[in-house]
DNA sequence: AGGGTGACGATCA
DNA sequence: ATGATCGCCACCC
């Protein structure tokens, strides 16, 4: 095992299960498809901690953080920061409708077997 | 323990 | 479409 002190049996899983579930979900994405911070919490078995993908997507490097977005398609990230955004998606060939990215056809669909416990 | 903070999300005016 | 509210979850004082 890696770092994973087993002091606490909590009837649930832990933290850096969850994390890790949400990491691997990101890493899937392929180029020139997005998910969204909701989507990826659910199809990692968390649903509800859309605020945590996004602290985990500002820890964890390299991740194809870009790639994620808000409900809709819509860029959260402000400033600078979410014209890059755009910008990398655009090299992707991801296409907008408006301000929002064309979730009809760049949304990532999940296999929905990623779930945590089976 | 208590309160503030977010790259959130759904709902309602 | 925009802004306010509330629910959500973990982190950081």
């Amino acid at each position: 095992m890696s770092t994973r002190l087993q002091t606490k049996g909590k009837s649930k899983q832990s933290p850096d299960d969850k994390r890790a579930r949400v990491v691997r979900c990101i890493r899937s994405l392929p180029s020139g498809m997005v998910s969204s911070y909701g989507a990826i919490a659910s199809a990692a078995g968390w649903p509800g901690a859309a605020r945590q993908v996004v602290q985990i997507l500002r820890q964890v490097p390299g991740l194809p953080w870009h790639r994620v977005v808000g409900s809709g398609g819509a860029i959260k990230l402000q400033g600078e920061n979410g014209a890059e955004q755009r910008f990398r998606l655009r090299l992707e060939g991801v296409t907008f409708r408006g301000a929002r990215v064309d979730m009809k056809r760049h949304e990532f669909k999940f296999k929905s077997g990623h779930r945590a416990i089976r």
